[in-house]
DNA sequence: ACCTATTAATAAAT
DNA sequence: TATTTATTAATAGGT
């Protein structure tokens, strides 16, 4: 059986298949962590927004750089505060009320979505004081309940918590269809 | 222009495209909550086997359950170490040639890949000690010149890291194609 | 950075 | 909750 028509050439190869390991020419590995990165973070906000989820993710390239997504060290301050966390957010209820109207009135004045792991730099002070609303209702009582303190807090500490869960999902580590 | 054959009834509609907003149907968002936390667990390892790269992530469900890949606060604590993780680390170094011996002996009776990310629970001496020799590597003198510590370390400071960057995509935010 | 064939992720149904 | 499958989305390699 022949085709009847001419073979069209393709311009490209598409993508192809690779084996999860290492890629060793340079080159490649840097315009892919690139890419994956991108769309690691896209995954991230997508989750964020479906399904109402916080997502704080850190990223360190093997040239040592950092790129994040959320706020990682705010998220684990709220998951498993330390001592001195408390000790500020103690003090912060105690001025809670008095800086909540000027808040109000502030973000009246704010533009776009507002979406809080997309924040720039700037403001850090309205951002942190919306957690610290957020970081009181979430802990109360529970922490002297669940957690054991030590300075800082472990990773076992952090596991202790009777929410916490380890992921299991390996199947990454395999080549896949 | 007829086909010849009798359509074949499609068995389901595939995946369809959906707007990337709050799912309101509960029995959708736990669905899909699961499905693409375990996605981007997926894409994390691959990220992190292929590029070399250390990843770790935090996500917290609406019912307020956490999940983590990797060591989020183990990766922060050497990102920007408390005053007591960097004298921790100090007291550590003086142990941990001693210790390094046993160490080798203890891993050559490990099984399978030993990926750092996927370690269960216990036998956390051994991955911290681990942790211990990389963090030691990385950093040395650069906390003096880079940071300014405070307990705890604030979000600011984190970012006052010059080789820190802020992730700026927010095309997932808009409906795709 | 852009393009496109192809692989991989996944929405809905079962 | 796990499986299936049609379809969308991510991306490898090339330009």
């Amino acid at each position: 059986m022949q085709h009847l028509a001419m073979e069209v050439p393709k311009k490209t190869l598409g993508r192809r298949k690779i084996p999860i390991k290492k890629i060793e020419k340079k080159s490649s590995l840097q315009v892919t962590f690139t890419k994956r990165r991108g769309g690691l973070f896209s995954k991230a906000g997508e989750l964020a927004v479906l399904c109402g989820a916080e997502v704080a993710i850190l990223v360190k390239s093997p040239a040592e750089k950092l790129y994040s997504f959320g706020q990682p060290e705010a998220l684990i301050n709220r998951v498993a505060p330390s001592p001195a966390q408390i000790r500020r957010e103690h003090e912060g209820r105690i001025k809670y009320e008095e800086a909540e109207k000027r808040l109000e009135m502030e973000k009246k004045e704010e533009v776009g979505s507002g979406l809080w792991w997309e924040e720039p730099c700037e403001d850090l002070q309205l951002q942190e004081l919306e957690q610290l609303l957020e970081s009181l209702d979430d802990f109360g009582g529970k922490v002297e309940e669940n957690l054991n303190y030590a300075p800082p807090l472990s990773l076992q500490q952090l596991m202790a918590a009777d929410d916490f869960v380890i992921a299991t999902d390996t199947s990454f580590f395999y080549d896949q269809d």
